[in-house]
DNA sequence: TGTGCCGGTATTGTATACAAAACCGAGGTG
DNA sequence: CACCTCGGTTTTGTATACAATACCGGCACA
């Protein structure tokens, strides 16, 4: 634990290139230490990171590619907000990858990734104990992706990916309060099935995992207004 | 035809933003005239379209977050040589996710779509009639695009475009001299079961015309080495 | 002949300077 | 009081300058 990669980019010495800071951003948004609609204003992340504004600008074109952040023109960078309609398309993509994956994954798995697996899901439960929920949603995500690179299916893997750093968008955005976050059970039986090899019920059960995700949302259109009106006809941009 | 998409960037007057830059040079790779393993040099590229390296830079990172084109650090930027192995994955990830898609499109198609797809169809015909074989490349992929925005998924639709592009150089690599470029009846057959909105149908024609782009890929070993052994051990960048 | 070193040259990586556009608040006007 | 206008301020877009690295030739030497 020496040198933990959530550290905060505080200590100098390392330049820090256009990589390392989308992942640094990308990390924040997983973990919903940045909301939705927060400004991420160029000074601002090159003062934090100590570099230029020529390296700010590649991470943030490269975050708004897998659609983390949306780029207004002569406006900036913010953190994107789904719609409702993209929630939903981005769940019937997980639908649509995710199960296949799982059976490829099962039928692939060695007892080193089901090690794996095991491992992070033991770490989920102790952020979730820990009362640290953000963590555990990344965790939870990982999971996911995980599994995707199992399949050994890069491709894929990468569409799974950005699907997962969305969904993570959608959950702070829609998440309805009610429906606990009981999901460490389905991933546990999840890796049961893959630990036995069995692709036909690994597949079931990610997709039935994935549908229960989906319905935990909350569908209806927000009652709550996003926080300005300037926000919420940003579309025009 | 006053204003041609197609137009060489040569008349000024446009400034030329970065996305205008990358969609020209992802034509002009889709169109196989930009060969796998072409290095795209920022200077030449700004001195083309008469802008700085910034916006050109912005665009080469664009399109190598497509994997349209590989860049390695303090070497530059080269159009993309997918390997076999990505080459498999994606027309398995195409088998996935395409057929799905064309379900839905042929339930919610509407004349106009249809009327649409035909007029690509059509253009498509003449490209290859006027032995513009690149440009008939373009439509055939156009074409499997189109459907996907039909079918109203745009993140799908976003996948699937990416998969098409990295197509479009898998076929520039691997595509066997001997099977035909006869892909136009399985195009029209997939528009006639849409025009019926029989979206069984035009699920199974989309998956046997994907197999069969497939198959018609040479699996084998390249027997023909890339042009250079500097190219051949790239992955080492 | 082939291999390794080494300098100049070309190209990319990063920072900075300047231009252009959006933001914001004060003041004016109906 | 609402609305519009306008100037200063802030922030982004683009070009350029400089630093760092890779490329490529010749030359020495075994």
């Amino acid at each position: 634990m020496n040198k933990n990669a959530d550290d905060p980019p505080g200590q100098r010495k390392a330049p820090a290139t256009a990589e390392t800071i989308s992942q640094y951003l990308s990390l924040a948004i997983h973990e919903h230490r940045l909301a939705p609609g927060t400004k991420l204003g160029e000074d601002d992340i090159g003062e934090i990171f100590h570099v230029s504004r020529t390296v700010v600008r590649a991470a943030l074109q490269s975050l708004a590619h897998g659609k983390l952040v949306d780029i207004h023109r002569n406006r900036g960078a913010f953190v994107a907000q789904p719609t409702l309609r993209e929630a939903q398309e981005v769940f019937e993509a997980r639908e649509l990858l995710e199960p296949r994956t799982a059976r490829s994954a099962a039928a692939r798995a060695t007892p080193e990734d089901i090690d794996l697996l095991q491992r992070h899901i033991a770490e989920e439960h102790a952020a979730l104990a820990a009362g640290d929920q953000g963590r555990a949603l990344r965790l939870s995500g990982q999971f996911h992706i995980d599994i995707s690179r199992i399949a050994d299916q890069s491709t894929i893997a990468g569409f799974v990916e950005t699907l997962i750093a969305r969904s993570s968008l959608i959950i702070a955005l829609y998440w309805r309060r009610e429906s606990a976050l009981c999901e460490s059970f389905a991933h546990h039986a999840l890796v049961d099935a893959m630990a036995q090899q069995d692709g036909e019920q690994a597949e079931g059960l990610m997709r039935s995992h994935i549908v229960d995700l989906h319905s935990a949302l909350d569908l209806r259109e927000k009652a709550a207004p996003p926080r300005s009106l300037r926000d919420a006809l940003q579309p025009w941009g």
